[in-house]
DNA sequence: TAGTGGTCTAGACCACTAA
DNA sequence: TAGTGGTCTAGACCACTAC
């Protein structure tokens, strides 16, 4: 069972997709649904609170809590997302192709970007992702041996992400990410249909645990012309 | 008098760049930050919420609330951020030139993104930002003529997010961020130095006022040898 | 077992909106 | 004035960590 307050959202969500609460008008307030859930008021405001947050809704004092029409800004699967999220909420149907997945010693770069020992060892995982045939989208990706200790091919076919979340069950808390244009690498010339383009978007991924403790490094190195980041922020409170 | 929450939050952020706590440390306890502000725990964990999103502690069931050390990802302003706090954070002296700030019927275009009525007027603001004397960066405002009756060159020259929330008294609520890279047109050619880039980054930002009402679109069109964006994002709840 | 954070409650008072 | 959301309280019980 989870928490009561999750499972309020959760199916304010379900209503909120089904049309039941519409664009422009207002949730029942706080003390209706107090007594539709039969719960108490801070309870109700937290569930509200994560609607807010993932942009369903607006809250306006003194009136109520006001639905946001989400499909005007064709939202963003913002902040943690991995490529298989991603690729979902695409019309074009994707393919990964691994060509690489090895334990191996880090570079210095890597092990500096993990803040890992000398003897730390890393998977270092290299994955192309095509559309239509394009190869549009490099993926590196290295995770420290200390909290990933085994990996396969056919995982990083499917998602890492889901691995790491189900299986090992580490608990992903948060995500720095910085994004830059660079000149195409060799790596990059070789393995991407880059078609003249003379320049590469680049998305540093550094992926921290519910300990705080950075466990993945990812550069998704992707064509500038495919490229598209949406980002939904909301200000603080 | 503000929220009592928040001034033990801004207590605290002052405490931790005072180093009183320090990275890879905890903070105290709850309890005994109920009994140091003379307040309740619901009250304090408020407080400690606002730091977990703004990236400056981790908390940690069982344990306690983890400070991070922020200076190992030189920290993103994130979210909603204007040119003067995102210059304040460089090392560079950055200078403003003001190229337009007029008040004129919209294009089909800009209507369309600001979802305005054909009677409605914008402020067309278009601004160049430069860095040791290159003009890296093409910012074009719209804003809806409703929500901002008066603009001129000098407060485009300053901020217009200190006039608009400081003057005006509106609260900017939540935005939309779009990153796409795009041809120069002629305008970014005649008004940036490019030096041969041939590729612009263009962020696109849809900005909402408290009432979720879209009041500002901005596209701020860099030169992508200088372009940086970082963002953190934490996992709900 | 003691101490930590996570959830939930029932109630209070305040600030704002709208009629 | 009635109804809304925003803040704050004092207490309860639970889940997890560390000893």
């Amino acid at each position: 069972m989870r928490n009561k307050y999750f499972i309020i959202y959760q199916d304010m969500v379900e209503q909120l997709n089904k049309a039941k609460y519409v664009p422009n008008e207002y949730l029942p307030s706080e003390h209706e649904l107090m007594e539709q859930f039969q719960t108490s008021r801070e309870t109700v405001r937290k569930a509200l609170h994560l609607l807010a947050q993932n942009g369903y809704i607006q809250k306006i004092r003194g009136k109520g809590s006001l639905v946001i029409d989400r499909s005007k800004f064709d939202f963003p699967v913002s902040g943690l997302v991995s490529f298989k999220e991603l690729a979902e909420n695409l019309d074009q149907t994707p393919t990964t192709t691994v060509h690489q997945c090895e334990r191996m010693t880090p570079s210095d770069f890597v092990r500096d970007q993990l803040r890992l020992a000398y003897t730390d060892q890393v998977w270092e995982v290299v994955r192309t992702r095509s559309f239509d045939n394009s190869r549009i989208i490099l993926d590196k990706d290295y995770l420290a041996e200390k909290y990933v200790p085994y990996l396969t091919k056919d995982i990083a076919q499917d998602s890492i992400y889901a691995y790491v979340e189900g299986e090992l069950e580490l608990t992903i808390s948060f995500a720095k990410k910085e994004i830059v244009v660079e000149e195409p690498t060799k790596e990059d010339r070789s393995l991407l249909d880059l078609e003249g383009f003379h320049n590469i978007v680049v998305i540093k991924n550094y992926v921290y645990l519910e300990d705080a403790s950075l466990f993945q490094y990812t550069e998704s190195r992707h064509r500038p012309d495919k490229f598209r980041f949406v980002d939904f922020a909301r200000r603080n409170q």
